[in-house]
DNA sequence: ATTTATCACTATAACGTTTTCGTGTTAATA
DNA sequence: TATTAACACGAAAACGTTATAGTGATAAAT
């Protein structure tokens, strides 16, 4: 059992407040009195208790980390990113997952709010998305908690956030494919009320734009992601090889993620397109498998874990300094492509 | 900012006490003034700190998990599973992270040792198994503050264990290139200090035992493994391709983690084998590499989400029920067979 | 000789709860 | 009428800290 500094102060026949001057190293307590309790407390491994300095600074030295999912490459980049700069200043770090689920996200920040965290940093779930429900970020928020948004963010909440540059990272991708020589690309994307499928879409636009390409509205595949982090697969499997076969001329396909591109680069295969030669891709996300994939998958690069670094600085000196109070502060990581197999 | 019960008080003018007890709906309070507090509270959406209240019951309802590497399939599969259970039962999960370094796990455990969790969940790090350092174990355990190790385990601590059968799981793979017709089965494995890869490693011996084939230590390629979790792969490339040149005859691969198995698939396709007609390949842990690999890769499935469960279970209990105090259970996980396109 | 520093401590309040033990008032009983 | 029970509430301690404000003793200054 951990030893107090009541259990000290009653072994050593002082009173608390010496012994907790003592090991604070106090000019008011004498040098010898100081030895003793030191040593003493040295010998028992005396340690503060986190929880009562906690509850006397009124700050947990906790921050709360609040996810759709952490079995996902991107997010686990970015919570070891957070883990990281955590660490270093002293913070720990509660993880919450809200399976893309509503009411676990709700679950999750009020078990928390309570008290166990001084701030949050959070990607907003799927459904939270669809039902445009944020009621509970500004509860959390009027209630001085700070928050800083990653990745899915939602513009109308006043807060910090850290988002990848999706428009951008969309048009370089769109781009190499057409330096690659594509004429017919297609994109593979996520529903709208996604912002960053949204927002990659947008990009891929531009640079069909940029390059004086025609728009041809069959290319875009707004595939209907139901929420399963699962066995969904096979349906985008079907969508995209109707996608294939209704449009014989694509020669480029741009994935909003690395699922989706893998799952293309399989369809295509399966339909015996020779990859990068009769049809090249791009996509999302630098993750494990477009690492590993065959051919490997030239992709952009989210830095999940600049993105987590960069979320725990914001919160934590948001958290130390009283001053920037009400400032809030959206920053852009850059993305990045990766050139591997998959394109010329 | 949050209200407390002493705002509570003073605003309807009562004691602090009365408003507590109205909230519990003690029977000591007239119904009047239960129903004034309480529909005070309800206005200002009162909820009991947290952090007093883990002062006060001297527990925090937190469970910390410490785990070598978050950006890794396995892992992260457990946290979910420990995450799901945890939200159940309405506990909280502090995540720390080791990246395999014995200093970090050290600190991590220190730091949360302190008041912050009620209880341990941990797989532990290369750089601790290879200094056989368990100290900082030993010394948690002695503070009276419970363990549960999963997978990566250490045998001479006495705590909960819930493991992998890794040696069962590795006759199982190798069975299954037996009975593909390979004759001669090499096996990609770690040194010896990672205890999986030794156990995964003696299921392999066991199953050649089993079916008569005689041992050629020629087959056995112990990576050397840097606990560096990034750039590594060129060097274990270059091993592989060495095996495969010395080692003509090999027509069927064990590799005791998917990462390893996609490796030698790929160095396997440069040296113009097909799979699985040539050679055929098992991997260890069902991961996304496995299911999108190209070909899909057949495997041992680890269930990292029933390790996680059954973790967060087993210390979840021992907390809540003080009479099982001095048992240690160790809970076998079952490994499964998933076939796929990298075996005949 | 009286005031005043200095020293080396101790007592206490506070953080936000819960819970045990009082306590004053009214109503019922002897 | 005197006693007692029931009722409705409050005071206080405890969890483990830290920080502010004492306090008694000795030494130095007036």
């Amino acid at each position: 059992m951990k030893i107090t500094l009541k259990q000290i102060a009653r072994e050593l026949d002082v009173s608390i407040s010496t012994v907790s001057k003592s090991l604070k190293d106090s000019p008011e307590i004498s040098e010898d009195t100081k030895q003793k309790v030191q040593a003493f407390a040295k010998l028992y491994n005396y340690r503060p208790n986190n929880i009562a300095l906690s509850l006397k600074n009124r700050k947990t030295k906790t921050i709360g980390v609040l996810i759709p999912d952490i079995v996902h490459h991107f997010f686990s980049k970015v919570v070891n990113g957070i883990e990281e700069v955590a660490l270093k200043r002293g913070y720990n770090v509660i993880v919450g997952v809200s399976n893309e689920s509503f009411d676990k996200e709700v679950i999750n920040m009020e078990m928390l709010a309570n008290g166990s965290i001084d701030g949050f940093i959070l990607s907003v779930s799927k459904e939270t998305l669809m039902q445009q429900d944020f009621n509970h970020f500004k509860d959390i928020l009027d209630e001085g908690i700070p928050i800083v948004m990653f990745d899915r963010i939602v513009e109308e909440i006043h807060c910090d956030k850290i988002i990848v540059d999706d428009f951008e990272g969309a048009q370089l991708a769109v781009e190499r494919l057409i330096k690659g020589g594509c004429k017919n690309i297609a994109i593979v994307t996520t529903k709208d009320y996604i912002n960053v499928g949204k927002l990659r879409t947008k990009g891929y636009l531009k640079a069909l734009e940029n390059n004086e390409f025609e728009l041809n509205e069959n290319l875009i595949l707004k595939v209907d992601d139901k929420f399963i982090t699962g066995q969904y697969l096979e349906g985008i499997e079907k969508e995209i090889e109707e996608l294939f076969n209704s449009n014989p001329l694509i020669d480029g396909i741009f994935a909003v993620n690395e699922l989706y591109a893998i799952t293309a680069m399989k369809v295509a295969r399966k339909l015996n397109k020779k990859i990068p030669k009769n049809i090249q891709f791009v996509g999302f996300t630098d993750g494990v498998l477009s690492k590993h994939s065959f051919p490997g998958l030239t992709t952009i690069s989210q830095h999940g874990g600049q993105v987590g670094q960069n979320a725990a600085k914001l919160l934590i000196d948001k958290l130390e300094n009283e001053s920037f109070e009400d400032q809030f502060k959206t920053i852009v990581v850059k993305t990045e492509l990766i050139e591997r197999e998959s394109t010329k």
